[in-house]
DNA sequence: CATCTATGTTGACAGCCATCAATGCGACTG
DNA sequence: CAGTCGCATTGATGGCTGTCAACATAGATG
């Protein structure tokens, strides 16, 4: 893996290194629609909204959920590429395949 | 995802999710033997020594990397099996295939 | 217009992190 | 034994991060 491949990954990575962020990432894929609005994903959280928004955010600017605003609600939608094309590079670490995957 | 499963990996990625710490991984890996000493590490860096031993430390205490001193040398082993299930928890987050990977 | 609701932003604070200089320590070498 | 080499540990420092309280904004509703 090339310098240049570590610097691109590693921000992905710390993006979603994080429990609440990997819960939000998770609760918004498996989602009606892929997508889902803070009222959504709030509850399911011990933390203030916004806390939830400065993770959603940090998701948001790591490329890897869309915002779109609707009326008084905005829809985080996740982007498939965006995490296959982490995982891609992720797995060239050490060509490991996640089990189950294949 | 659970929270539990959250919790979990978290750790395992906020390990990993350093340029430094994806390179020395790589290099393990890729290393003959899947192992590799410090001085054969370092000079890839333009980084002080303590600071690639503080980053290996990291690394093995987050479980994906072994110790095992021969002499004067220190080798670092890769874990495959932790490296995996790691890449196996995080794709239950999206059920996403990295690219290329079958 | 006044108010409520959903959400984002700002500022502040405690805690963690990456890095280095300095030091320690065991092992090899002369 | 004295010196050197390979590596880990400690202490210090600047920067980043997760969290909340407070405030701001914008749409919906009465």
């Amino acid at each position: 893996m090339s310098a240049e491949q570590a610097e691109t990954v590693a921000p992905l990575l710390k993006a979603i290194a994080d429990p609440v962020r990997l819960r939000l990432m998770s609760m918004v894929l498996s989602h009606e629609g892929g997508e889902a609005c803070v009222c959504d994903l709030t509850p399911a959280f011990d933390l203030s909204q916004p806390t939830i928004s400065h993770h959603l955010k940090v998701l948001h600017e790591a490329g890897l959920l869309d915002r779109e605003k609707r009326g008084t609600w905005v829809y985080y939608q996740a982007k498939p590429e965006a995490m296959q094309a982490m995982m891609g590079l992720f797995a060239t670490v050490g060509a490991v395949a996640p089990a189950g995957a294949c």
